[in-house]
DNA sequence: GCCGTTTTCGGCCCGACTGTTTTCAGTCG
């Protein structure tokens, strides 16, 4: 059973999203947003918490905690659902539509009885949205292109939720007795940003019992598809989630079939039949006799069959994988194993949930040899971050180094790269950082020449390390500033300046195909969680997914560097003497 | 609703930007 930690973070974050649509005390709602967040980055498993333990987590009092403890035994909030009836579900979910608020999602709701996003789009192609006080024609128009924007994203989910998914029904499928193995494939195990549906593979002789437990699952809200073959179900969210039973003799031509690209395995199968073989679900066959050729029951022996060696998921997109292989020099892509430290993290001396301390024995726990805390700097006033504050943060840190001998404790920042290039602070206070990320917050509506230059600018800062999350994407809510990044990733190879492939699955930034390009210009990378919790330092995973996408190894990869080496990358000017 | 080496009441996450306004509401990071 999953920590029940996300689900009831995610009932405090629609009671909090429904008090601020029903216009309430705003500063209710954001309690019950700040609990949320607490409740989902909080190490233990709330579960086992009594009422008082809940007391103890920063954000939640006597109220939160009482309505926790109530929804945890008796799985409702009766003031949760009695807020429930006065919106309609649809209205709370056009709050996801970028620049539409709870204010305007409920004027919209109210004058126009809009009640979902369908109904938001007519409304506003028709044109009865500029007309609504304190909207108008452009307004109108930004709805529109919000909801385009969701809807290129479509109904896929983000990468953290369907491998949330998955691994509950793998886990529940593993129970089943005659499994033999199981696991998830398609675009989830190529690591792709975002997931359609979710392919789940198992291996045993008879199918029928594993295709029973799935229509079962709690979570399969509807069966779309039973046969023996093949199961399908829909969950209430509406994603589809696709199970094949193969013998395990074909668990490898399984797993390769099921893991696709569609693009992949057509390569894969071309060469199959240039040796006048036939490659499917079942295994590798001998196209005139039909008898199998080899072992099908791992991916490694048909892969050798066929004269290549496995290649890693994450690279079968067709992206000249193949070729590479026949050559010999495909990659062997950078792992979470390999990484070494995390360089962009965050405690709630900004927006973390967790104490310094916390995050510092979280990292050492991963088995980090450094790991680096960059709270924001001042230029996001909402964090309200001094220089005394981040003194003061400097110095707890070195006196925590000493209960940390084995992990280097590095003292960072996230700078804010303005409009012009220029970050936070001046010279002589950022030479006190052991690291500096600079990121994008702000003025995301430049022209492409402006964006180019505030992005080149910021890499010839000598005490600018690392460029967070460098497009700012946010994947389905925001598309990546306009910037001719081949300029960047010039200017990174020239200042010695490193490229963050930031992990948050919201933002998996920079992206696979950018990665593929700016490795050619000789780009250094940083894969990093920004993590805002201790929970959240395993979002490296997929970072490390989106590098393995990117093509990178470990040499391209900073923080799988020994300390020496990465310490001659921070000096910046002597990088290049790498 | 939460929280307290300035407070058990009165603060809380501030400032910029956008679009719709004619002084400001709503949204975002």
């Amino acid at each position: 059973m999953a920590r029940p930690n996300e689900e009831v973070a995610a009932v405090l974050q629609e009671y909090a999203g429904l008090l601020a649509i029903t216009g309430q005390d705003a500063f209710k709602a954001r309690a019950y947003e700040k609990a949320a967040r607490a409740v989902a980055g909080h190490p233990a498993d709330i579960g086992r918490l009594d009422e008082a333990d809940l007391r103890q987590i920063p954000g939640v009092g006597r109220s939160i905690a009482g309505k926790i403890t109530e929804y945890l035994e008796t799985g409702r909030i009766p003031a949760l659902e009695e807020t429930r009836t006065q919106i309609p579900p649809g209205v709370r979910e056009l709050v996801a539509v970028p620049d539409l608020g709870p204010r305007k999602a409920m004027t919209l709701h109210r004058e126009l009885g809009v009640s979902s996003v369908d109904e938001l789009a007519a409304a506003a192609r028709a044109g009865r949205v500029r007309d609504l006080k304190g909207f108008g024609e452009r307004t109108e128009a930004h709805i529109l292109h919000g909801v385009e924007l969701m809807r290129q994203a479509g109904d896929r989910i983000l990468l953290d939720a369907a491998t949330g998914i998955a691994g509950e029904i793998a886990a529940a499928l593993r129970e089943v007795p005659g499994c033999a193995d199981c696991a998830p494939a398609g675009s989830l195990r190529r690591m792709k940003e975002t997931v359609g549906d979710i392919d789940i593979l198992v291996a045993a002789r008879d199918p029928g019992p594993f295709m029973e437990a799935l229509t079962r699952l709690p979570l399969a809200a509807e069966t779309v598809v039973h046969g023996d073959k093949k199961t399908s179900v829909r969950t209430s969210a509406g994603l589809q989630v696709d199970l094949r039973v193969l013998p395990p003799e074909a668990w490898g031509s399984g797993l390769l079939y099921f893991t696709g690209s569609r693009a992949h395995n057509v390569r894969v199968r071309e060469i199959a039949v240039r040796h006048g073989l036939k490659l499917s679900e079942y295994g590798l066959f001998d196209a005139e006799t039909g008898k199998p050729v080899a072992s099908a029951a791992r991916e490694e022996d048909l892969y050798a069959a066929l004269g290549l060696p496995w290649i890693p998921p994450a690279m079968r997109e067709d992206r000249g994988e193949i070729a590479a292989a026949l050559r010999g020099e495909l990659p062997g892509p950078v792992t979470v194993d390999d990484l070494r430290g995390d360089l962009h993290t965050h405690t709630d001396l900004t927006d973390g949930v967790a104490s310094l301390e916390d995050m510092a024995a979280a990292a050492a726990r991963r088995g980090y040899s450094y790991w680096a805390v960059t709270d924001h700097a001042p230029g996001l006033a909402m964090q309200r971050m001094t220089d005394e504050k981040i003194l003061r943060q400097r110095e707890q840190l070195r006196a925590l180094a000493r209960r940390h001998r084995g992990m280097r404790l590095l003292h960072g920042a996230e700078l804010n790269i303005d409009e012009h290039g220029g970050v936070d602070w001046p010279a002589e206070f950022l030479a006190g950082f052991d690291v500096c990320v600079a990121s994008v917050h702000s003025h995301f509506g430049l022209g492409r020449r402006e964006q180019t230059r505030r992005l080149v600018r910021a890499c010839e800062n000598p005490h600018v390390h690392i460029i967070g999350h460098p497009t700012t994407r946010r994947i389905g809510r925001r598309p990546g500033i306009d910037a001719d990044l081949d300029e960047v990733f010039a200017a990174c190879a020239r200042t010695g300046t490193a490229l963050e492939i930031n992990g948050s699955p919201h933002r998996l930034d920079l992206r696979d195909e950018d990665i593929l390009r700016a490795r050619r210009y000789g780009v250094r990378f940083a894969v990093d969680s920004d993590a805002h919790s201790t929970a959240e330092l395993d979002q490296v995973r997929y970072g490390v997914g989106t590098a393995q996408r990117g093509w990178l190894t470990t040499d391209d990869v900073i923080n799988t560097w020994p300390p020496a080496r990465l310490r001659r990358f921070l000096r910046k000017d002597r990088a290049r003497a790498d």
